[in-house]
DNA sequence: TTACAACATTTGTATATACAAATATAAAAT
DNA sequence: ATTTTATATTTGTATATACAAATGTTGTAA
């Protein structure tokens, strides 16, 4: 991708805003694309991600802040994105016993269930969107990606 | 950055996974560092994008669609967004004489003024952001990011 | 034991965004 | 000339997100 023709600029960037647009614009792409993969299944990235977490506790219980630390994108309000997991079934919710500030958060079977297809449509996906790279430019990738 | 250490996952992730997680988490950073840089003149990441390709077209007006399409961000409603840029005196907003389908939209005295201060925050911004890599490394870094 | 601070979540509200349908104008076809 | 199609923007509506204030619970100190 050219980036100035992409954002039709007649003047040269300087190296570093060339670099974050660019940065930018690949991200629209993946977002997209893991958009795509998720719509069938009618939840959001976000929800993905949660499901990935509760899943990931291996039957233990999560709750709300332990869900939002682990999150790729922190966000202000998980209380009502797990209501729209709890209204699909994927999740159970229950006040803890022993602190009762607390809420329990588990993935229910159906919910397993639903998300071993998602991630075989994000595995595709992120397949098709790496396709590209090699071993050693995925390594060379991720070492770039950890100076910022 | 360990990805499987922040996001609190005990399995080592397959590789393309790791990466697209990776570049997720990178996102979040450059979104959070422009929002912050732009936030004391009030005006979105994309606000600030549709005003420098204003002042891109060096006097000529744009209109929605053109402004749209140059666009790092595309989005469905550009109306709204100019209308918000109009209420800080931004822009100028007029229906084209030639075909009054169209709406031309230049920016204003004001709205470059102001674009100038944001231009050395957004700067600032970036050379923080980058202020690791090394001209080889941008230059690699902007090749990888082609392979997308 | 009561008051106060800290914690965890929820709710209210304002703003943002996505998507589709509606409007208005212009160009093309009959 | 009239209808149809294409173009450009706007509006309605539903959903998403951000942020602050409110609620309920627990722990601590007077």
């Amino acid at each position: 991708m050219n980036v100035e023709k992409r954002i039709g600029t007649k003047k040269v960037l300087p190296i570093n805003s060339k670099t974050i647009i660019h940065y930018m614009l690949v991200n629209n792409s993946i977002t997209e694309a893991i958009g795509k993969a998720l719509k069938p299944f009618d939840v959001s990235s976000q929800q993905f991600n949660v499901l990935r977490i509760l899943r990931g506790q291996d039957g233990q219980a999560a709750n709300l802040s332990t869900i939002n630390n682990k999150m790729i994108s922190k966000m202000s309000n998980t209380t009502r994105l797990v209501d729209k997991l709890l209204l699909k079934g994927y999740v159970n919710r229950i006040v803890c016993p022993s602190n009762r500030r607390k809420i329990e958060i588990t993935i229910t079977e159906k919910g397993k269930k639903a998300l071993l297809k998602m991630d075989k449509a994000i595995e595709a996906t992120e397949n098709q969107l790496l396709h590209r790279f090699n071993g050693k430019e995925l390594k060379q990738f991720n070492e770039l990606l950890n100076k910022f």
